[in-house]
RNA sequence: GCGCCUGUAGCUCAGCGGAUAGAGCGUUUGCCUCCGGAGCAAAAGGCCAGGGGUUCGAGUCCCUUCAGGCGCACCA
């Protein structure tokens, strides 16, 4: 079969999902929030002095006593009315109905605050909560079962993973929760560095030298050292250079001697690898490497070359050109091997034959934002725009050390993301060790191995994911190790709090929100946990629109504060009354299930003690 | 030189064209007879890099200058 085949578009655009959100309304889940603003708008419309379309609702900042606002300035302006007198026309003109979830509407200059009725608040919050539990929040309808693509980590074979590959590993996996939850199927993709001229070192080390002892006892650290043993004979005796040409050559053209021992490191390597995911929670649905995409290739160039995409040069070397929109880059070079641009048309047109992605969305550092320009104007000229379209590069920007300066391998400054998990582990087993001397909390020997394990690797996850991925960001030790403030162990300690009072209430599964008087629930403290509860269904919608799971951290840090305020101002389990007592445990557990929730998404665990 | 990203409190960062710009850390100060003080509360700290513009309204949008990071063909 010809390969040329391969990339035929047999699906048409018109079979495929269409991307972008989703069409139906009625597909999507309406939670208590939902209800309230679509409750706003229908009663302002109500008015008849507002159109319909004219009318957009704000979340009033925290120092304004209101739950919705509408900034009446531009229906004002229409109506040629004074903003004030026509903000107070039409609250006067309000009328809510009986099982409105609003309660009150008043003027205040120019616009019209809008108040949630606070026992019907309460009761549809907790209702949506406890209906759906470990789902609160999802709402399948968005995605609708379109596919996406996400593809993170992708580390070299032959090589340990370091500070560098956190943010995509961390950013990546949150991600894919985050879509999940939000109805799309999605397929995870680590695309390895697993081909290339420094496999030919390898193995041209080896046929030299044979592997090193430690291959027994630390693969991978072997293949580090026999792999900067060769770069430093190379140095000296430029003939080995060729020799690992050789080795590639052999390689390429499938060699079985070559075949073997190459699938020995990456079978090695990625056996590592998979101990540091399974650390983090991380599972990948391919692992489709570099080298999966090297029989496409020689397809892919004559088929760039064919459409007038690219073109050889005198040399041989295949260029592509994009006049003045974009600096050109080569395909293939002139001794005609393929590079890594040419690997990365390959596997966006294998993505697209393959699953006709929504979105095909790679998570890869601030540094390749030209190349991936390239690659998708390439696909796109090559007569693939739907492709083209789909695919989106999230990019980040680079870990520093504490001076700015980028971490290298070959100046010896990398830090191995082991080693990183391992140090935020080991510290936390310190302070949990302090907090048992200070007779804090009582954990067994295994509990607190285990314990120290979800807080370290929690630590890690949240200091990349509760900041936006634009900045660059500079590896602090202690920053990165704090357990005090905005940090996933706030939100940990919170959650088990939470745990830990339903526990000393000792009463049988609560149930549902129908076992308990929500409406009870009117204090300001009790009314602003609720309503941070219930943004989380538009917290998660907005992060999946954007790509953006800091707005997760954000939800749920807030959720943690809000909570500690309410705690301390108001017993639980010494309630005024046993109605009160019995709602507030209600709220109680939903709090920890939305902790609970929230820190999924962000792929950290949430103890029930720590 | 061209392109992308960033510039908000001493530091690290939120801030969707709407009201008095918010957190955390650090500093100062209160709060453990009380459901876990890994917590809560309060104070101090800002010409939102500079300059123009658009708008009823700009930290947010546009233009421009400056500063920092990254990238711009035979590495990945």
């Amino acid at each position: 079969m010809s390969l040329l085949a391969v990339f035929a578009p047999h699906r048409t655009a018109a079979q495929v999902p269409r991307s972008g959100p989703a069409k139906s309304n009625r597909m999507k889940r309406k939670y208590a929030l939902d209800r309230a603003r679509a409750q706003a708008s229908d009663v302002l419309a109500a008015t008849g002095l507002v159109a319909a379309d004219a009318m957009t609702l704000v979340e009033p900042k925290p120092n304004i006593p209101a739950d919705l606002a509408f900034p009446i300035f531009a229906a004002a302006k229409s109506a040629g009315a004074n903003p004030a007198d026509f903000a107070r026309r039409v609250a006067d003109a309000v009328t809510l109905p009986a099982d409105s979830l609003l309660g009150a509407v008043e003027a205040a200059d120019g616009f019209v605050n809008i108040h949630f009725a606070p026992e019907r608040f309460a009761r549809a919050v907790l209702d949506d909560v406890f209906s759906a539990d470990d789902a609160y929040g999802r709402d399948a309808g968005i995605g609708a079962e379109q596919t996406l693509v996400v593809e993170f980590s992708s580390p070299n074979i032959a090589r340990k993973m370091h500070v560098g590959h956190l943010r995509t590993t961390v950013i990546g996996n949150s991600l894919r929760n985050i879509l999940v939850a939000l109805g799309y199927r999605v397929i995870t993709d680590n695309h390895l560095g697993d081909w290339g001229t420094q496999f030919g070192s390898l193995l041209a080390a080896h046929a030299l030298w044979g592997w090193p002892p430690q291959m027994e006892t630390d693969p991978v650290e072997a293949l580090v050292q026999i792999y900067a043993r060769f770069h430093a004979a190379a140095e000296a005796d430029p003939a080995l250079r060729d020799l690992a040409r050789q080795w590639f050559k052999r390689l390429e053209s499938g060699d079985e001697a070559a075949r073997a021992t190459w699938k020995q490191l990456v079978k090695i390597t990625l056996e590592e690898f998979d101990r540091t995911y399974q650390r983090l929670n991380i599972t990948f649905d391919t692992t489709h490497g570099e080298s999966f995409y090297e029989p496409m290739l020689e397809s892919v160039v004559r088929e760039a070359i064919d459409k007038g995409v690219a073109r050889v040069e005198a040399d041989g070397a295949v260029s592509v050109g994009f006049g003045e929109a974009l600096p050109s880059y080569l395909l293939q070079k002139s001794d005609g091997a393929t590079l890594y641009q040419t690997r990365d048309v390959a596997t966006c047109l294998y993505r697209w034959h393959e699953y006709a992605p929504a979105r095909n969305i790679y998570v890869v550092g601030q540094e390749q934002t030209l190349h991936f320009q390239q690659v998708f104007e390439t696909v796109r000229r090559m007569g693939y725009p739907e492709i083209a379209d789909r695919s989106v590069h999230i990019s980040f920007g680079a870990v520093t050390d504490v001076g700015g300066q980028r971490f290298s391998m070959r100046r010896g400054t990398a830090i191995f993301l082991d080693e990183v998990l391992d140090e935020a582990v080991a510290r936390a087993r310190q302070t949990i060790g302090e907090k048992m001397a200070e007779g804090k909390t009582e954990l067994s020997e295994a509990e607190q191995e285990t314990t120290a394990e979800i807080i370290g690797i929690g630590a890690i996850i949240y200091n990349d994911l509760y900041q936006g991925p634009e900045r660059g960001i500079r590896f602090d030790w202690d920053k990165l190790l704090s357990f005090e403030g905005n940090t996933a162990l706030y939100i940990q300690y919170t959650h088990a709090r939470c745990r830990s009072i339903l526990r000393k209430a000792d009463l049988s599964p609560l149930g549902r929100a129908g076992d308990f008087n929500a409406a009870l629930l009117t204090t300001p403290e009790e009314q602003a946990v609720l309503k941070q509860l219930a943004r989380l269904p538009h917290a998660l919608r907005e992060a999946g629109e954007k790509f953006l799971p800091a707005l997760i951290a954000e939800w749920t840090y807030n959720l943690a504060r809000e909570f500690a305020r309410f705690y301390h101002e108001h017993p639980v389990l010494d309630a005024a009354t046993p109605e009160l007592r019995q709602a507030r445990l209600g709220l109680v557990q939903a709090v920890g299930q939305g902790l609970r929730n929230g820190l999924a998404l962000l792929g950290i665990r949430a103890p029930e003690r720590m």
